[in-house]
DNA sequence: GCTAAATGTTCTGACTCCGAACAAAAGTGA
DNA sequence: TCACTTTTGTTCGGAGTCAGAACATTTAGC
């Protein structure tokens, strides 16, 4: 029940049907492939004669393939279909507070080459650097297929539009353009993303397929990034939720207490005072969360994160205090979320996934002791660890994306 | 950007293009009555012999119906076209916890009769009682057209699909089915919701059209609602979101103080223990808010918020004082929904609106203080205020929506 | 009355889906 | 071996839709 919009709406010309159906078919190949032309036809409830003409279009454009024909019960054996994934590249690049790194993948998703250098912080050397490893990743392995395009993915505020950084204080940038001096340094397209939707759209577009429980929508769901801030990426029907200037998501700045401990946004007791991985060194350490505590971590001064996440598994009291503290304030956290949005699943990305099994009760028990009914209160909780690069396969969703996406209409 | 879910999808059939394109030309016809079908097709940016075609089919099926020529400075005068609204009737009605009002409007949601009477709080009576009127009125008034369904908003949780009142604890109900009862002894289709998600389709579809400023998109904001609770119902890309279970809008239970005030729903320092009527009136008289408290109010004993509200304004400084201090918290509220939503406006529903000229100063200084971004802070906080029945226009608008809605596709 | 300009209609063509008929391929069994 | 069945995949005419040009209609101005 989605209403018209009458200032901006696109209208239907006589290929829409075909643009649609397209995509769907794409897309249901993507799903399940290796499938024949006759299962998209059932499964589409259309006649197979349609489906031939899609199917050859979309042969001819090179986006799927026929495979070897398969064994069938009885009856003329079905060819099977394939996406075309594996010649077609993707660069994917994140750029963290102390290491970049750079990969080469293909459409699927898979990783071909990693490589990861440290960061530089002037935005045109850093530009020029990437183009070199861009061209020589290229150089090296473009026999196996052409590039589509590049997946920028930087720590802060990011106007995806226009393809300006606007706030990223780990790297001290303010309004800065990198994705056009990239793309016409490499001369391919260019997507840039903040870090928490690249992972929500890694998790959309190349997410773990099979898991999904029955019923559920997979394009209902939040993704919570807990890291140097705490952040969140809300889906609603398979698309990011961006907001009118382009900021939604700021869960991190929700205060569990108007009078708590000062977070290094100015205010009081917000989440991300309670949550964040300063806080939780904080904690561990007995100090205050205070600006100058995090350089002077940041400097490789003291324990880091690691270390406290390695002290409570091995049985430190101390940190395990300040971790269960910290899924305490978490579980509070995605309560709110749960309640707000009843997302159908909540990812959370992060270091601290790598206690999950300790934690996890901990944020359970605080999210069914908010949540307002029993459906909210057993949201599945999902930990994404961080080996697995969630924001480097976000970065290849976003080159991977418009290939697939449903077109826009009315 | 949205993923297809396949195993949810609609296709398109040769007659999609139609079907999209009947709709923007009802929108347009709706949202720029009067409008000739050549400006029409310039807004469209499609051919007039199309429009031609389009607007007969509206024609024949009465959606739309010719009026006047209008002048010209030249050329042949252009026959404008309206949407059919003055003669398709609407029943609206709204269940409150002391009365139930039952008004007869049309689908431009323009009100032909209101009436009331106290509310009934045995299900099958009460749908007895209002077939009866419905019959009444359309037997009234019938003359003036056909009636097209009622609108009818619960107070509480409702699952909008079966039809059911989940749990609403004004009237002592849990999963209730009205809608279904009142839909065979009037024999018109009912479409049932909750309160907060009826005034945002008001804002939606009945909305104050004129007052939106350039640039921004009509079909995102968040409605809250301050009542006996505190609800919100989030509007993203001109749709309601619903989420999984459908329980998403649950801001009340936000947490402002993790050990603050106890709340209703058993945890403490919710937003709505701070915000609520009830809050504000246990406030002014110095009281916990409790059950007891609740149901000692309800029945008329001790003043009511309106009585508070009505002191405030004339000066009395305890009611002011308890009426800033909700004012404040609502700002914080509101902060996080700015936050985590980034909607392109929010409005305000309920009865502390009645002082909006005293509280809005408290409500925008508490969002900015916590906005991260400057147009985050600057987002337009509206009020609504409850003498223009934004409830009874929510109903009206539950029945409207279906006729205008965007075409469900991919 | 003629012309210009604008609105609204009609018609042919192109693109699409739709459904039925047809061809192709594999197994089964007389 | 070969007809029969079953399933897959293709082809083709028909119907619905948009696209664009030609046409008819209406008005104002000269």
């Amino acid at each position: 029940m989605r209403k018209i919009d009458t200032r901006s709406f696109v209208r239907a010309t006589r290929s829409t049907p075909r643009a649609i159906n397209r995509q769907i078919v794409l897309n249901l190949v993507r799903d399940h492939q290796p499938i024949s032309r006759a299962e998209l036809a059932r499964r589409m409830k259309v006649g197979r004669g349609l489906v031939t003409s899609l199917v050859g279009e979309l042969l001819d454009e090179g986006a799927i393939y026929e495979g070897p024909t398969a064994d069938a019960p009885r009856g003329r054996r079905p060819t099977m279909l394939f996406v075309r994934t594996h010649d077609r590249l993707v660069v994917a690049i994140d750029v963290r507070f102390s290491l970049t790194y750079v990969m080469l993948g293909d459409l699927g998703g898979t990783r071909i080459a990693l490589e990861s250098f440290p960061t530089i912080t002037d935005p045109a050397t850093l530009v020029s650097e990437l183009a070199a490893r861009v061209r020589r990743l290229l150089a090296e392995h473009g026999a196996r297929g052409t590039c589509e395009g590049i997946g920028l993915v930087m720590p802060g505020m990011v106007d995806q539009r226009n393809g300006r950084v606007l706030n990223a204080p780990q790297l001290g940038w303010r309004d800065v353009d990198v994705r056009d001096p990239l793309a016409t340094a490499t001369g391919l397209p260019v997507s840039i993303e903040s870090a928490s939707i690249a992972c929500a759209l890694a998790q959309l577009w190349l997410g773990d397929g099979g898991s999904e429980r029955v019923g559920e929508r997979p394009g209902d769901f939040v993704y919570v990034t807990v890291s140097d801030g705490v952040g969140a990426a809300i889906v609603v029907d398979g698309e990011v939720v961006r907001g009118a200037s382009h900021t939604a998501g700021e869960f991190g700045h929700v205060p569990l207490a108007l009078d708590g401990p000062r977070c290094l946004c100015g205010a009081r007791g917000c989440l991300e005072a309670y949550t964040s991985n300063l806080a939780t060194l904080s904690r561990f350490l007995g100090r205050e969360p205070s600006a100058a505590t995090s350089r002077s971590l940041r400097r490789g001064a003291g324990p880091t994160i690691e270390d406290v996440i390695v002290r409570a598994g091995a049985g430190d009291a101390a940190a395990q205090r300040a971790v269960d503290e910290t899924a305490r304030c978490l579980g509070v956290g995605l309560a709110i979320m749960v309640n707000a949005l009843n997302p159908a699943r909540i990812y959370v990305g992060g270091e601290i996934t790598g206690l999950w099994d300790r934690i996890a009760p901990t944020i359970r028990a605080a999210v069914a002791e908010r949540a307002l009914t029993a459906a909210a209160a057993a949201t599945p909780i999902v930990p994404e660890p961080g080996d697995g690069h969630p924001r480097l396969r976000g970065a290849m969703a976003l080159v991977a994306a418009p290939q697939f996406a449903a077109p826009r209409l009315a």
